[in-house]
DNA sequence: TGTAATACATCATATCACGAAGTATGCCGT
DNA sequence: ACGGCATACTTCGTGATATGATGTATTACA
């Protein structure tokens, strides 16, 4: 997928792949991946973003003697996803736009 | 609507609005308007892009004594909205993830 | 005369996905 | 015991790019 759509998706994408349940980094690329495909460093990175902007709370807890670092979905994170949805009309729009063939005389 | 989001889109957007037929920069920021806003130099910035990933051709004509630059989409930009329409299936596959209700039981 | 619209250009800035590289631990086969 | 792979997270540098600010120049109109 091109990398400047996957920009806009990706973010609600780590959110919403966490809404069902806590979840960790490792586990988020793998539930993710038939979705939408994203290197490490990039994940990390989301998620120190959303982080910080109070879509997600983190917990580290240890597991089998290794490090885990689990994200919670906050009220806020859940929100993004329903803006979304709204955004959603006027992507479905823009597509509508695009994909008329005879776009520009109307 | 969301600014990452805008970028995957807009290349495509601009395409479309001159694939009805040749356009020119003022003309296409006020035919996108009611489908997506942008600046000048967002749209400047990217005809330039366009044309040198050789999606438009430009020919420059006088009109009213000052200088119009026409843009007319090429073979490989016509593709672009091609490859756009299969990136679509994708999207939507995206969406749909976003926005069930169970996930991360799937 | 002045102000808005038309039309295009350039520059600096901030955001961000990603590859590369690093640090650590556990598991498994030989 | 050792090597290699999976797990798990981190940091850094780079390139792409949307945008505001600013500039240039002409036409239209009040």
């Amino acid at each position: 997928m091109d990398i400047q759509l996957k920009r806009g998706l990706l973010d609600v994408c780590v959110l919403a792949s966490i809404r069902g349940g806590d979840s960790y980094g490792y586990k988020i690329i793998k539930d993710m991946k038939p979705y939408m495909e994203m290197s490490e460093s990039t994940l990390y990175t989301i998620l120190k973003r959303l982080e910080s902007s109070n879509m997600l709370t983190v917990k580290t807890v240890e597991h089998d003697g290794r490090l885990r670092k689990y994200y919670h979905i906050t009220g806020s994170g859940l929100q993004r996803i329903e803006d979304f949805k709204e955004e959603w009309k006027e992507i479905v729009s823009i597509y509508r736009f695009v994909t008329r063939e005879d776009s520009g005389n109307d």
